[in-house]
DNA sequence: CTTGTTGTTACTTAAAAAGTAACATGATTG
DNA sequence: CAATCATGTTACTTTTTAAGTAACAACAAG
């Protein structure tokens, strides 16, 4: 609600589908797991679907990934729902007339686009693969402790 | 949520005190060159303050850095405006009984975390010096455009 | 045909940032 | 000292964006 949640959203979506791809894979039952409503749920899969990495057939609950998880990062499915992709935003309201007003929005800019390309290597870096493996690694672990 | 220009104008803020600190340095001139208000100036100027980056003396505008804007990076500036810091946020309600509901929190975080360290050693990298030097840049090749 | 699901859109609510205003406190100057 | 101006601080309003909610047409399957 307070700041964004679709990339974790969209990550839990796809997980989901991966790992449960045999059981019930409805809006309603995502939006179960995700603790969210069926709407947002299809949001969502529509901005993945939008973005090549998700397909779907109006009428049945069948969303398949267009796409191996090992194929797909966290900047695919970063650039697939945040429509502005951008960390940090230059304030576009400064006073031209002024030496610091009329120049520090280009000089941020390329300040801010380093640590964008930073950011988004680091993204494109994590494969849905991993954030998959990591996610049974710890339920193991969990039923590894509970016995 | 809109999004902030905290950042940027804690910047202009900075870079405005160092160029024209012969000048007129109150909260209202500073104001102007953002073209936002004297209050938002002030807010700002308290957290530099809190943080230790700028040195104010209540009655007088007369505020000076405490440090050579080569020894100030973004990351110090961003850390001291921004009160939550963290670029991209988990959603924190997910359904502990499901797999992936369960796991992916932690799991997001993990991977998050080295998106964040990514970010922040390339606002590290950028100094306060860099960017008033790339100002004076953009200003000289305006002016001498002009001519 | 009936039921259930997706796809889509409109609307409402919530949260954070920016804008605004007011005022106490401190400094400066005539 | 009094007037003026600046900062420091806080409360409140407005704006913006995301999440929550609801409704319904289109499509699939029994």
């Amino acid at each position: 609600m307070r700041y964004s949640h679709k990339l974790s959203d969209a990550v839990h979506i796809l997980a989901y589908i991966e790992i449960y791809h045999e059981g019930d894979l409805s809006s309603t039952a995502i939006a179960q797991s995700i603790e969210s409503n069926p709407g947002l749920v299809r949001r969502l899969m529509a901005a993945l679907r939008s973005a090549g990495l998700l397909a779907t057939q109006q009428g049945t609950a069948t969303p398949t990934l267009t796409r191996a998880p090992a194929a797909i990062s966290l900047l695919d499915i970063y650039r697939a729902v945040e429509p502005d992709a951008t960390l940090l935003h230059v304030d576009d309201k400064t006073n031209p007339q002024c030496i610091v007003g009329g120049n520090i929005q280009d000089t941020l800019r390329v300040a801010y686009d380093q640590v964008q390309r930073a950011a988004e290597d680091q993204l494109a870096a994590i494969t849905l693969a991993s954030l998959i493996a990591d996610i049974w690694h710890r339920q193991h672990e969990k039923e590894r402790g509970d016995a």
